[in-house]
DNA sequence: TTGTATGCGTTATCAG
DNA sequence: CTGATAACGCATACAA
């Protein structure tokens, strides 16, 4: 293994100059500087993290979140995770995912990613000793990243009337959680604002739930009407029974679904969607978090990313 | 934070005598060591591993190779990762998550787990200077964790015909890797037990694959038939087309997946499927990989695991 | 601007 | 069986 001392003696300088060269290059003059510089690449030299991370007080991990109640089989959040290991890997950072509450406080990180909180969670944030950042919207003040769901439902809104759907149906997830409430905002300002009155269902995140809705209630939906799902999940559950009522998707009924990961694609007809950038959040949610370690916890704020909407066969 | 020394002076001892509580505790007389394990638990002690890992010229970190050709939103893979995950916290090492080629040899790690490999990539672990474990069988020595394979599908092949489906038609992954061909074994043996002539068809792994071939070949397939799928992936395809060309499921035509995570319950009826203990298989890809790490890279052989048949709607 | 000494928290080595 | 000392690789504080 190449150190600090290896490099010093080959670039014959004292290893505070080597290091010096590495964490504030500034200091040293350009002489010196090229020298250690060109010493370090001959030698293939890295900083060893872990001695790094001794003398800094830091651990160079980062704890990852996952609230029980949450499917860690969703295809979603494995999106999530591999937006956030790629950033946090470009600055030597390690992951360690918790979904057991009591893993939480134990062992060593520097700062946690909290994704699938709910509001009654919330009190926990304040025994946390590191920082941290939140996956989804939340008005309590805590640094958040999400998708800006009330836009999504909108640009989903305006599009199937675009298509000439007459009647727009909203199935949201029942949780009284901030982003499902954005999201129904979004389909309600923009119904209003096309003298539409607002019609709202909400269930649980499931496919065969949202195959139940329509089943007892098909009979009330009328052609031309599209619906509006907060889920991929929902979306493909509505198609399908939609489709076993016998009714054409998308001639007479649209369907258009949330999130754009994998389920969309396992549809038939596949699902016009609103596509979350769930990739970029991930690698934001670490930018942001290793940033605030290095600001020793300053505020990141609040940032929500553009959602885009993505044309399939489930709207005519 | 809470030291070594903090704990030696509260139980007054050395340091030394507290290390070796911790690391080697049959060297220590019972009264010293009551003494200080009082101590570390009044005084809520937890050493550091940052240190640990510098003296023992560790990381704590390994890192989870997942080859590009992967989808990595794959439910499946997230299982995966989450049991891997839940063993390597218990020893305090984190995971870093690799997608990238040129990320492998960079930065520091205890060793890798490698996931996805196709038998193309096999030649780059000579490379590796850390011990390895694989995820899913090879046949060129290399320790691995697998399902059954052979044996998953000939339970899925016995169950059909206990069902009383008259034929068997498997349809495979086209990739001649080691555990598409077990699965195949699984299928042809079974069948000639049975004397049937085995019937194979070979597609990409895609539900919309899967819909094609029903599609082109529905015309010959008769009454009575079962179809064991590689994956649940090209299952929720098979069964979604059968039903799209008007054939009852599973009256007259029976489905069978096999991985048995998520994409199983999102079909409609949900899929009889083969479920691989995949959170557990990550269990023990981690403690295997840590075990090869601490013995210094002695091999930790091939294990199969058990897989197990779940009985659902997509079979009579 | 550069170098020396010291310490981060732990463990191995060797002396007592 | 127990303790003092050095070492892991690096960075901060201070001296030159």
């Amino acid at each position: 293994m190449v150190t600090l001392s290896d490099v010093a003696k080959a670039a014959n300088v004292s290893k505070m100059t080597v290091s010096r060269v590495i964490n504030h290059p500034e200091q040293v003059t350009p002489e010196l500087r090229s020298l250690v510089e060109n010493a370090m690449a001959q030698l293939d030299y890295h900083p060893n993290s872990i001695a790094q991370a001794l003398v800094n007080n830091r651990t160079n991990v980062v704890k990852f979140i996952t609230f029980e109640d949450i499917d860690t089989t969703e295809p979603y959040y494995m999106n999530l995770i591999f937006g956030v290991a790629r950033e946090l890997t470009k600055k030597q950072y390690a992951l360690q995912l918790v979904t057991d509450r009591t893993q939480i406080e134990e062992g060593r990180t520097d700062g946690y990613l909290i994704t699938g909180a709910r509001s009654s969670d919330y009190e926990m944030f304040d025994d946390l000793k590191k920082p941290f950042i939140l996956f989804g919207e939340n008005h309590r003040g805590f640094d958040f990243v999400d998708t800006d769901n009330q836009k999504g439902v909108k640009l989903a809104t305006e599009y199937a009337l675009s298509r000439l759907y007459k009647r727009i149906i909203f199935i949201g997830i029942d949780l009284k959680e901030p982003f499902e409430y954005s999201r129904e905002a979004g389909y309600i300002n923009t119904s209003q604002k096309h003298q539409l009155i607002p019609q709202i269902y909400r269930i649980s995140n499931h496919s065969h739930a949202a195959q139940k809705l329509i089943e007892e209630h098909f009979a009330e939906f009328k052609k031309d009407t599209c619906f509006i799902c907060a889920s991929d999940r929902i979306a493909i559950g509505v198609e399908r029974q939609l489709q076993a009522e016998g009714a054409r998707v998308p001639e007479d009924f649209g369907v258009i679904g949330f999130d754009g990961v994998f389920l969309d694609q396992v549809a038939n007809p596949k699902l016009t969607t609103i596509r979350q950038p769930i990739f970029k959040m991930g690698e934001l949610l670490a930018t942001m978090l290793l940033q605030k370690i290095a600001q020793s916890g300053s505020p990141q704020g609040e940032v929500l990313l553009e959602p885009t909407l993505i044309r399939r066969g489930s709207t005519r």
